[in-house]
DNA sequence: CGCGGGTTTGAATGAGTTCAATCACGGTGG
DNA sequence: CCACCGTGATTGAACTCATTCAAACCCGCG
């Protein structure tokens, strides 16, 4: 929980550091591998979940099996709150590494928002980010060429972990194999493989097994016309 | 006004017929022309947007011209709900056709929704609803052909179409020009031309110069992968 | 009639895919 | 210690879908 309140605690207050109403919700602790369902497409979803740890996916399989990620869900991401009347999910979501999650039940959940107006705005806050956040995949895969999309979508990541991470670092863990990349981004394996290549032959980046640095910021973020701004991380307190 | 209580009608009981509590609350009734703002890039929110008649875009424009929308907002659809915390925009919102909107202040309706459970219950659907929209569209020009990304957007304006008027029809009114599909889904608008023109081989719709005739439903729906589901229509009552 | 916005068609080009082979690497078992 | 996997990354070559450029067309309107 410590992640999502270093994140929200950027917005609004929640009454003092001591004190973390959210401990106050009745709660599940749960863990997946890498690769479990967290939750399965069609299954009545009653619960907001909170990631504590760990890399998970929204996505959707179609028939013949191309698949389209909505976006990535990090340390410090609740799902779902939209769905708390009850509806059937239409997507799924899955876990990428090895995740904790935290469940909190629908019905709890909501009590909680009306009893505590800034823990209310907090969340909203989350929602209007989250929304964001699908928006830019929009324009990403709508209207960015594929080097475009690729640099686009590895800052975005790197502002996001900062975020919850609440330090700067040009160094992106990514636990992630570049298929969940080209399914992110609507292009093929091979391509995110070559497309990496152009990065890095443009000095914007280097790759390493166990994720990128970013060598050439500014300049990546030029070409990809990125723009932190839409994050909302505006107010956020990178602890020196 | 009319539109949104018949679309959120469906979901919710908002307290009998002839009492209407969304009357109560401070708006003002704006009209736009077509082509005109509604809300420009990085302006301050401080209102929620009800469109009564006439269609909109969401959409945002690259620095070389390229331009990319989020959706398109029809009668009874509602904006910049979630924008309530202060928050500049990130994309700008204009009419496509002559719209008549209205605008209830972000704090009138903050605390109509506080004080009227059933009518926060009614939007929140919408915002689910919204939401699913913008999935369903990353989904689209994530992974689909051109021809199953037209065929999937028809698709869908058919059925939101539906839902406001109440009544089923194969008949798509579409007063907008092809360019604005192109900028939907992501293609050119010569190759949007040139998708039209097999969909109509290919016996699904029709094209007249006031919009598009659904001929083969099923058959369209399928080849596009197409499920009215996630629209969460499922309850929606079309007048016999 | 001629203009202008939007649509259609053709031909050439290009970005990204597909197929297939190779490579790199870590683990496993002999 | 080494052979042998299996998974993921990379590279090449052929191909395809969609773009671009350009011309023609259509139609309502002044």
């Amino acid at each position: 929980m410590k992640n999502l309140i270093s994140r929200i605690g950027h917005y609004v207050d929640i009454g003092g550091d001591k004190f973390n109403p959210l401990d106050k919700l009745n709660h599940r602790i749960e863990t997946r591998r890498p690769g479990e369902d967290i939750v399965r497409v069609g299954e009545k979803v009653d619960s907001v979940f909170v990631i504590e740890s760990g890399w998970a996916i929204r996505f959707r399989i179609l028939d013949d099996g191309r698949r389209q990620i909505l976006n990535f869900m990090l340390p410090g991401d609740c799902f779902d709150m939209m769905a708390m009347v009850k509806a059937k999910s239409d997507h799924a979501v899955s876990a990428v590494t090895q995740v904790i999650l935290r469940r909190i039940s629908s019905s709890d959940f909501l009590s909680a928002m009306s009893q505590n107006a800034s823990l209310a705005t907090a969340f909203w806050w989350v929602g209007v980010q989250e929304e964001a956040i699908l928006r830019e995949q929009i324009i990403r895969i709508g209207r960015r060429s594929a080097k475009e999309r690729v640099a686009h979508l590895l800052l975005e990541l790197n502002r996001r972990l900062a975020a919850v991470e609440g330090r700067e670092s040009d160094t992106i863990n990514l636990p992630i194999p570049q298929a969940l990349l080209a399914d992110s981004l609507g292009l093929s394996i091979v391509h995110i493989s070559r497309t990496l290549s152009k990065l890095r032959a443009a000095g914007y980046i280097s790759t390493n097994p166990s994720g990128v640095d970013i060598l050439d910021r500014k300049g990546m973020a030029e070409m990809a016309d990125f723009d932190s701004h839409y994050l909302h991380l505006d107010k956020l307190k990178l602890s020196a």
